[in-house]
DNA sequence: ATAATTTATGAAACGCGTCCCAGGTCAAGA
DNA sequence: TCTTGACCTGGGACGCGTTTCATAAATTAT
């Protein structure tokens, strides 16, 4: 493998003429041009972009921290930070986490070790405040809502969409509903949005034991739906984190010839279009694009996106 | 930044003796040991990932190249590739090429640069003599049947499943039907597995006219249709390379009113579940699985998986 | 007691580009 | 004629771990 000083030895001009020729860079005579390029491609030479990084201090890696890709949020998020990447000459490396904290932080410390030029966190097993110490070794991005910490965020407003989706439930005498969110945590910001918006319009807490988490899939709406009719039989409405969460719970009903069920989707997938779910969009593709470009930016900047509530 | 010398030169000790601690390697006293972890502490210091690769030759980047990221193909191939990653040590990086040989081309010239330690190839624009050439230079798995060319391969043995999904169809007394496949090309894979199975289970080659390349979603199966419908009104029965695409297509003949058409998917989605389309899963999970532990080896080898017929 | 290992430690080269700075040429402007 | 500045080229330091090789002390084997 050759290496720029064999370029530089066998064409006669020093290495320094060489990195000129190979960076398109002034200075260079024509002729030392030509007889640079011609033994590079004598000897089929490239560069080698480790020493390259090195020199440089940074490779062109932008890791992406999700918890797993097989939910439309991350895929959508994604498309939008691959569509934006083209063709910038960066990389996006998967980092899946699972939520895990260990791992979570593992990927700061890389970024810490200069594995990566910037990082787009769109899970958020760590704290905020640990992110916000390691943004001193490069741009960090945010997919949420980052509140006092001075963290680059791009994310969606989630509350009017989900005000106007509870409205449209009061509307049709709603009394009841199960709620079908996808984080665990209490406090996930998700989950403090929607009690939030229920309260407003509703005037009072949602009933807890109507409460699921951890909710991904059409089948884990299925079988949610199961474990709440047999403790609420009149059960007929939900509103759920997702369009296949959504489906699973009507295909529930449509199995056990249950009235069919009033529902609410979200993330605009194929399911809503088909079974004609309202459903909510949070834009996650456009939100992928600006979280590649704030990433790249190296200054901090807060980005707040609409979430749109669609009665389709 | 401290670097080892920093370490060293506080410590007391050579470099040489804190590249031992750090890689945890034999012949360090206690003494030393102890020593030079305080400093590393004191100091809040990691090794440079640039300079450590560089040294090594080599980075811990596995590049996955694929047209695009909003294919269930993909995205499950995707899925089981970061499974099998996942606490390996190595990175997956998504190289999008939108089947452009440019690009493609570009990615194995970076693998030659020592951008990546391998690469998996679930596109294939280039022709596989070209994959074989930049062998050298890094692990190269492809994602197809690689013939006689001298290439790692993972990959899906479809013909049985196609067979098995067209004397399906020829026992329901099909007599026409649409081809709805996602490559454009007629010599793809793909295009040459269908056509063969087709002509094998009916004797003759499909209608030219009822077959369209480029499918990929729900909408464009629902505008083959319309287009399909249009020159052949009574046509019922369509073999989709999806199950969104074969989706789209029954909608449009509720849409109009036509008789619920017999339908073949692809790619067990969530859509065949719901709309009880029969379909072919080609296990892309585990071939990704298989494909990742297939860059990581470094000696030839080639994987095949036999397709499923599924009527659900 | 002597030879053969094993253990500890460091100087310096290596991997391979990039870039600062110094030195020299040549033409346009004062 | 003298300055000034753009143009061309190269030596060598730098970025930062890893690794080879040499040296010396401490053990173990014979």
């Amino acid at each position: 493998m050759a290496t720029i000083r064999d370029i530089a030895r066998k064409s006669g001009y020093s290495v320094t003429t060489v990195s000129r020729v190979l960076n398109h860079q002034k200075y260079v005579s024509p002729a030392a041009k030509a007889a640079i390029e011609a033994v590079i491609e004598q000897l089929d030479y490239v560069p080698n972009s480790l020493a390259r990084d090195l020199s440089f201090g940074q490779n062109k890696n932008i890791g992406v921290v999700l918890p797993h890709n097989d939910h439309p949020y991350f895929n959508q998020l994604l498309n939008g930070i691959m569509d934006a990447a083209f063709s910038s000459g960066y990389h996006i490396v998967l980092l899946p986490s699972e939520y895990n904290q260990t791992i979570e932080l593992d990927y700061l410390e890389q970024l810490k070790r200069k594995n990566f030029t910037a990082l787009i966190f769109a899970s958020h097993g760590l704290a905020l405040s640990v992110l916000e110490d390691y943004t001193r070794y490069g741009q960090i991005v945010c997919c949420e809502n980052p509140g006092q910490h001075h963290i680059s965020a791009v994310y969606s407003h989630r509350e009017p969409a989900y005000l106007a989706a509870f409205n449209y439930l009061k509307i049709q005498q709603v009394t009841q509903m199960g709620l079908l969110l996808s984080r665990n945590s209490v406090q996930s910001p998700t989950w403090v949005a929607v009690t939030t918006a229920y309260q407003q319009v509703f005037s009072c807490q949602p009933d807890a034991k109507l409460m699921i988490g951890g909710m991904r899939s059409f089948e884990d709406g299925y079988h949610a739906a199961k474990h709440l009719i047999a403790q609420q039989p009149t059960l007929n409405c939900y509103f759920t984190n997702g369009d296949d969460i959504a489906a699973g719970v009507r295909q529930y009903h449509l199995d056990h010839q249950l009235a069919p069920p009033l529902l609410i989707g979200q993330e605009k997938q194929l399911s809503s279009l088909l079974l004609k779910i309202p459903t909510i969009d949070h834009h996650f593709f456009t939100l992928g694009q600006k979280a590649f470009a704030v990433a790249l930016s190296n200054h901090h900047q807060i980005c707040r996106f609409e979430s749109e509530f669609i009665l389709c």
